[in-house]
DNA sequence: GTAAGAGTTTAGCCTTTGCTAAACTTAATT
DNA sequence: AATTAAGTTTAGCAAAGGCTAAACTCTTAC
């Protein structure tokens, strides 16, 4: 019965196809909040403090979309925040966020080895940053040790 | 007044770094619909049709999911179906289609001529190739070119 | 021709991420 | 001390993208 075998077949593409897809949704789920920690991190590590307009003037949206993301990022545990005072990290927030600017960096040089433009490299980079695996990760790293 | 100066710094960086978040929600919201009318046509070339069910297995979502989201293309034009009916693309749908897969190629053969597995360069690239601007795609395919 | 199985649609729900406008608090200026 | 400017929060809205359960239609097998 060659129906079955092609059944088969097509069952097998669609696992395959589907974890890939699976794992880019669970990429995006994740995004949004290492973009917010790392930008507070890096907002603390410049002017001393992240308050909530320089948030938003960085990511480009509203100050109150700020505020809420805020509140979920709270309750994630990875940021604490008095009424009307400024943004900090957790110790769990601080991890992400390094973890984060490294993968950014190294995402970031890699287009630059690669041969792009400055602004290219920072505008790709905030995107692909959330979609490249361990393996990838450490194989950009090998390929900008090389080439620089 | 070093306070202007540091005024006038501070707003530069945020007008660059929010134009790389803003082209990352921008890439965001396009994203699904080159998934899917690059699913479809896939499903169109290898079994002579397309349909929810396919689209859903392959996706990795349910199947109510995608007749809401094909109701959305429809409206952007870019699919076309009867109750009932199996899915097809517009000229426009095939167009991105076709854009969507010679995008997919060049990212996902650029990932082996890193030095990738296929399983990763499979699962990578379909997150990647949405992040990726032109002027990046034509390095990754000249990479190609010379590595492979 | 009818019944069964495969596939599709609808209804109703939820979370996330964005917005504007209005109210409020805090900090700075006078 | 009072006013003002800057920053924050609340309220209310909307679109996108998920889900399950139940109803429906089409095709196929009998
Ligand atoms: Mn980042
Ligand atoms: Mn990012
Ligand atoms: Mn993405
Ligand atoms: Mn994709």
């Amino acid at each position: 019965m060659p129906q079955t075998a092609r059944r088969a077949r097509a069952a097998k593409a669609a696992k395959l196809q589907s974890a890939a897809f699976r794992r880019t949704r669970s990429d995006h789920s994740r995004e949004l909040a290492e973009d917010y920690v790392e930008l507070i991190a890096d907002l603390i590590d410049e002017r001393g403090l992240a308050r909530g307009t320089d948030v938003a003037g960085r990511l480009g949206v509203a100050n109150a979309t700020v505020v809420k993301m805020l509140k979920r990022l709270q309750d994630a545990g990875l940021v604490t925040q008095e009424p009307y005072r400024e943004i900090n990290l957790t110790g769990e927030g601080w991890l992400l966020a390094e973890n984060g600017r490294k993968r950014h960096r190294i995402v970031e040089n890699f287009l630059l080895a690669l041969g792009l433009s400055e602004e290219t490299a920072r505008i790709d980079s905030e995107g692909i940053e959330h979609h490249v695996s361990d393996e990838t990760l450490k194989a950009m790293a090998r390929f900008v040790a090389r080439n620089s």
